[in-house]
DNA sequence: CGTACGCTTGACAAGCTTCAACATAAGTGG
DNA sequence: CCACTTATGTTGAAGCTTGTCAAGCGTACG
């Protein structure tokens, strides 16, 4: 009987740092599992809740066995790496409430490392006992084809983003998609610690370092954002996506999709939206 | 009773430029709806097979309702968007035996334009009826979980790739690419005909146009490919993976695991690899 | 056989990286 | 708590890669 009390679905600081189960990319996932049902013990068999992770703890290693799927419910992580030359090449960030991990299901290996830009915590579902789910789980199947799908879709633009798009466009695209991300999972939108390095960041968007800082002071000279540090705020959202003109598709989708109810993965265009 | 006739896995020209049944990426989702028994009309039922299509035919456009996963049987195709600004921008190339609108399931709609590079065939599987594989849907699920998480980590490949490398390395790793997937599919792996222009290569690379015909010219003269237009032979492999060292993760596993029999895709971390 | 489109090549300009030096912030031990 | 050390961030100048513009060439297709 754990129920409730480990289900915190609105913990006592509000507007905590840690995203809302309701909010998060597993909650589809664990719906099915019986996130519904206090009374149920099949989730916390497959899921691990609420693990506290420390800044620079590393999640899993490129090559490591695929097992688990991780929902980051509070910090921050990055996935990354290193090929022979050293340099560390990061693939992507992860916010609270985005999934990590999913790119291991066809390997069976994790293709990157995942670690923790900061203090948080992670939600960890277990795939190795999926046959617990028993009838559930075509419906859980459902929801992870949509999540794959989303991400997908995603990574195909973030994939054409970069390749096309000048220095400038590039990081006016992520400062972007970090708000929208954010925003998407009840964050402050335009208001935020970007948690992880200049070098990240630099390495993320294919650029050097010294441009992402050149170009942070100029988008603050301009008037379109403030940064301090780590601390950055968006001043001036449509002056950014006039240097970015083009919508991510599907960019919010996939938590409207997870979040849905009922909905039926393979056949649903998207369903209803979530008041 | 159409059967076998439908079905010619060996046609009479042997090395056609078709790809076989065995080796295409749809083949665990056919064989899950019935490929295995002749008598069976329920593949007919879902699947659309062998239908022509001529050269610059559009498949399905950006937008369109998602209904229907494609394979190519022969020829190659490819995928891309048009941004306001009217250029073009290719999303990525598709060859024989390789999948063709996954990104649409989370969207519910296709988020860009297919379109034919040469004359070809494809295999249509629609996902409308999917309810008249009963019991089966569960294992089919499976298969197209492991179709779309090779897909993510491939693409995270590619997007890392084009963010990370000069232009010399990003052709390079193109060509090891179309190499490696030609190869994967049963097609010679270092004489082929490219059949997309330099101006879809530089677009799908990032690059200008002339670039890449400089790079085509400097590797020619360097003796690492033969390039007289379209044809393109990769005369010293090794040079090319010396520009680009580094390994495609899972690059061939998605037809390793789609092909692998009786895999369950949720457990299984890469099953046996196929003789 | 002719025309149109794609391909190739050259000259120049711009943008980004590299290298180097310095400033600031974050961690560490006395 | 402060001084020291190390990592991270910022700024400037020089050079190289790549894009842009312009023109000529080859080839495919009607």
């Amino acid at each position: 009987m754990v129920g409730e009390q480990l289900i915190p679905r609105r913990r006592a600081r509000c507007c905590s740092d840690e995203v809302r189960c309701e909010a998060c990319g597993l909650y589809a996932l664990c719906r099915t599992a019986g996130l519904e049902n206090p009374d149920s013990d099949l989730l916390d068999r497959i899921v691990a809740r609420h693990q506290p992770v420390a800044k620079h703890e590393i999640l899993f290693g490129a090559g490591d066995a695929f097992a688990t799927v991780y929902a980051v419910k509070s910090g921050a992580f990055k996935t990354s790496i290193t090929p022979d030359d050293g340099r560390e090449q990061i693939i992507e960030f992860h916010f609270a409430g985005e999934l990590l991990g999913l790119d291991g299901i066809a390997w069976g290996r994790y293709p990157y490392t995942a670690r923790a830009l900061e203090p948080g915590s992670v939600c960890a579902m277990s795939f190795d006992h999926l046959d617990l789910l028993g009838a559930r789980f075509t419906e859980f199947q459902s929801h992870l084809i949509h999540q794959l799908g989303g991400r997908l879709a995603q990574d195909q633009w973030a994939s054409t983003l970069a390749r096309r798009y000048s220095a400038e466009e590039r990081l006016a695209g992520f400062l972007l998609s970090v708000s929208e991300r954010l925003g998407a999972h009840g964050f402050s939108a335009d208001e935020f610690r970007l948690p992880m390095s200049r070098d990240d960041i630099a390495s993320y968007l294919g650029l050097a370092t010294e441009t992402v800082c050149r170009l942070f002071r100029r988008f603050q000279a301009e008037g379109m954002v403030i940064a301090r540090g780590k601390y950055t705020r968006l001043c001036d959202l449509d002056a950014l996506r006039g240097l970015f003109p083009v919508q991510a598709p599907g960019g919010g989708a996939v938590i409207e999709v997870a979040a849905a109810p009922g909905v039926h993965a393979l056949s649903a265009a998207g369903g209803g939206r979530v008041p």
